[in-house]
DNA sequence: GTTGAGCGTT
């Protein structure tokens, strides 16, 4: 199973490989995606990491305001698009 | 050569 996490605070120059190996460290990256504006193709400041349940709770909890690009890493997890219960 | 609260796309 796997379960999106919610990156923000992120560096104007963050990229998918910095995220990738920034929750590398804590599991297996199954998706790294960072959200950037289509127009000017510059980031918009907050991505969103798949990885499996245990290690994307695992790795908000342990890399949750860690250091990420020289900036405090902001991690939760991600809900606003399909939200729970039925 | 910028900005800074925020939840996406095949």
């Amino acid at each position: 199973m796997v379960k999106s996490i919610f990156v923000g605070n992120l560096a104007w120059s963050a990229e998918d490989d910095d995220l990738r190996n920034f929750f590398a460290e804590c599991g297996t990256v199954i998706r790294v995606r960072i959200m950037k504006d289509q127009e000017t193709g510059r980031s918009r400041g907050f991505a969103f990491v798949d990885m499996d349940a245990d290690e994307a709770d695992a790795a908000i909890e342990t890399l949750n305001g860690k250091n990420l690009m020289g900036r405090p890493a902001t991690l939760s997890e991600a809900k606003a698009r399909e939200p729970r219960r039925s």
